[in-house]
DNA sequence: TTCTCGAGCAAGCAC
DNA sequence: TGCTCGAGAA
């Protein structure tokens, strides 16, 4: 028996040693689900498989990482493989590799650029204008809102109308006209050699559906490891069910209860009902859970068991621990004192000898730890914070990477029209007259980006030019050079108009040089973009200011990135109804239930010490109303069969009652009341 | 046509 | 709190 195997328990060893065609593992929180894929890859290299036939596919570029060190790690133990990667990514990362690959077949353009979420919506939003002849009264969905119930269409294989009813009720009159924009936006994309995140889907699936293209993209490939299969939506499956047919083994790992991505289409039925859809389907189910004391499974088991449907797997804790902390829940006066106390703790827990990074806030949203970080730096706490505001999001990023595209492929609209509303005395019209003219060119396919770069010129304002000339040459210049060699020139050539158009243009400036590195990786300069965009740096922190290695930082993160991470101690902050749920999610049964999953996942974070906090009172910010605040209460899925497996007790607050959320009244209503005699009265505290 | 400034408003999770 | 959109001045 190889080594690696000696360490498993039995349902993990029959997990790694399945052989036939298509196996699905069940593995709830802390049962060694990457021990497990990454065993099975281990042991499929061991029986000679080599690394690039196994295709591993996962949800972040994070855990395709962990997963490809560990079989490696385990494999080379065996001293019969040699230290090479299998393939492995997120299946937008695998998708955009073939798609380029196959670029000529699939008819796609193979200069294609790639759009992000924000992009996308800008094209819908310009789609949407260019359509608008009558000035019309209703106001329409946000472009968000218009590029989520496009994709919503695209990833569920459903109508307009329907994707609409769930996303913007409000416009269910005007079905008709967005179908028309979404037409028109597809049309556009062709056009412009544009792709979005769902066309690299539905071009992957269209490859591995189609006969001979589908055979040779699948005899690549004799195993296929997908890990998070709770999470796919249903072009992901269709993928999945084709490589299957091709005679590819399919290992499928999930669990239905960390089902938390709905709102891009994903289905944890996918995962309950693979059964059906894969002939001869073995399933092995892991339930003992290595991770975390039996006192924050035991809360976990709870609120599982208090769900209507799913949550057939009841977690058992492998370590026998008398002296286990109680899991606690903190009721705060406000968000003061809830920041106050969380700081406390870690620092506290700093002393007792648990590192920072063994140390993790978690949130629903982005900006509930706004609060927190302010603190923290005040504190002088080192963090770093998973999820939200992504590095590529920030403007001068944009900029950079959109003459990157530009240099790739000149038909690229979007990023024309992004540049050239950075030059001084160019607004919207001009720029979209430039960009129209660029468009109606006849030999738009035939010409340079050089050529198309030098016609814009002509149609710049003189004033314009002088920071335009830069690029041009930047981009003349570039033909023949390396890509690292063009990707820092480029960015020399843009610096002087970034200078001028932000005003802490120094602090940004630094931001780029990560961009210009990742360019070394990479065949085209287009594709750095697609880097960033596809396998996003998990964190702000890894580019932006590269944290020194050696020194120790708190983890900050929403509760999405946590997903697959594991610490010593979580605290989950702003467990107050409204928030967890979000009421944003509480229209439908479906929302809610997510919702619940949701906390299940950020409690099993925790090995050892488990902390919920939430403020009972807050600020919010309605217009006119700055100062109005409302009165939260605990989270609903706080019950009192919950409550009963928990401490409780209050900072900044009178005496703790063991408050029992179950609320089936919104904090809308606290809130509504409160506003109102904050209205008539003024703020009590100020 | 661009730019500036103030009013009004919106809301998340992510490849 | 931070952005988008509209009005008005350059």
């Amino acid at each position: 028996m190889f080594a690696f195997l000696e360490d498993l328990n039995d349902q993990q060893r029959e997990a790694v040693t399945y052989d036939g065609p298509a196996l699905r593992v069940l593995a709830g929180p802390g049962t060694g689900k990457t021990t497990t894929l990454s065993a099975r890859t281990a042991h499929l290299l061991t029986l000679g498989v080599s690394p690039e036939r196994v295709l591993l596919l996962t949800f972040s570029r994070r855990a395709a990482r962990v997963m490809m060190a560990r079989s490696r790690q385990m494999a080379a133990v065996e001293r019969r493989v040699r230290g090479q990667s299998v393939t492995g990514g997120t299946f937008h990362a695998i998708a955009h590799h073939a798609i380029r690959h196959y670029a000529v077949n699939l008819g796609v353009s193979p200069d294609f650029s790639l759009l992000d979420q924000a992009d996308a919506a800008d094209v819908l939003d310009l789609v949407r204008a260019e359509r608008r002849t009558t000035k019309s009264v209703r106001r329409g969905a946000s472009k968000a809102t218009l590029a989520s119930i496009y994709s919503r269409s695209v990833n569920m294989s459903q109508s307009v109308q329907q994707s609409i009813a769930e996303v913007a009720p409000w416009c269910s009159d005007d079905a008709e006209e967005y179908s028309a924009v979404f037409r028109a936006y597809v049309t556009r994309k062709r056009t412009l050699a544009l792709l979005d995140f769902d066309d690299l889907l539905l071009y992957w699936r269209a490859l591995v559906r189609d006969d001979q293209l589908g055979a040779r993209f699948a005899s690549g490939f004799d195993h296929v490891l997908i890990d998070e299969y709770q999470d796919v939506n249903a072009t992901q499956v269709d993928i999945a069910t084709a490589l299957a047919q091709r005679e590819c083994s399919l290992t499928l790992v999930g669990d239905d209860a960390q089902a938390i991505y709905g709102f891009r289409g994903s289905s944890p039925r996918y995962l309950i009902e693979a059964d059906a859809s894969f002939v001869g389907l073995r399933t092995v189910t892991l339930e003992t859970n290595y991770r975390s004391t039996q006192e924050i499974l035991n809360v976990a088991n709870q609120l599982a068991r208090e769900a209507p449907v799913g949550f057939s797997a009841i977690l058992t804790s492998h370590q026998p621990d008398a002296g286990a902390r109680p899991v606690h829940v903190v009721q705060c006066g406000d968000e003061d004192s809830q920041t106050a106390y969380v700081c406390d703790q870690v620092l506290e827990n700093l002393e007792h000898g648990v590192r920072l990074q063994d140390q993790a806030v978690i949130f629903r949203t982005s900006h509930h730890s706004a609060h927190l970080e302010l603190e923290l730096t005040r504190r002088r706490i080192p963090y770093v914070k998973y999820g939200g505001l992504r590095y590529l999001e920030a403007a001068h990023v944009k900029d950079l990477l959109a003459l990157y595209r530009i240099a790739d492929n000149g038909r690229d609209s979007p990023a024309w029209f992004r540049l050239l509303r950075l030059l001084p005395g160019v607004g919207p019209v001009t720029a979209r007259r430039i960009v129209d003219s660029l468009e109606m060119d006849a030999q738009l396919e035939s010409r340079t980006p050089a050529d198309r770069a030098a016609m814009v010129r002509d149609l710049l304002p003189e004033g314009a030019r002088r920071f335009f000339d830069p690029l041009l040459e930047g981009l003349a210049n570039a033909t023949g050079d390396t890509v690292p060699l063009r990707a820092d020139r480029l960015r020399s050539a843009i610096e002087p108009l970034l200078c001028a158009v932000y005003e802490d243009a120094d602090v940004r400036l630094v931001d780029l040089d990560a961009l210009v590195n990742a360019a070394s990786q990479c065949a085209r300069l287009s594709d750095v973009s697609s880097l960033f965009v596809l396998e996003p740096t998990t964190s702000t922190g890894d580019l932006a200011d590269d944290p020194s290695i050696d020194e120790d930082w708190l983890v900050l993160s929403t509760i999405h990135s946590a997903k697959g991470l594991e610490f010593h101690s979580v605290f989950v902050i702003h467990a107050a109804d409204g928030n967890i749920p979000s009421d944003m999610a509480l229209s439908s049964d479906e929302g809610l239930e997510e919702e619940r999953r949701l906390l299940y996942v950020a409690l099993t974070r925790a090995r050892r010490q488990l902390t919920v906090t939430f403020p009972l009172r807050f600020h919010h910010k309605p217009p006119k109303h700055p100062d109005a605040h409302s009165w939260a209460l605990p989270s609903r899925f706080l019950t009192p069969a919950v409550c009963e497996l928990v401490t409780w007790s209050s900072v900044g607050c009178e005496e703790a009652t063991p408050y029992v959320g179950g609320a089936a009244t919104p904090s809308a209503i606290t809130s509504s009341v409160e506003l109102l005699l904050t209205e008539l009265f003024g703020s009590a505290t100020s």
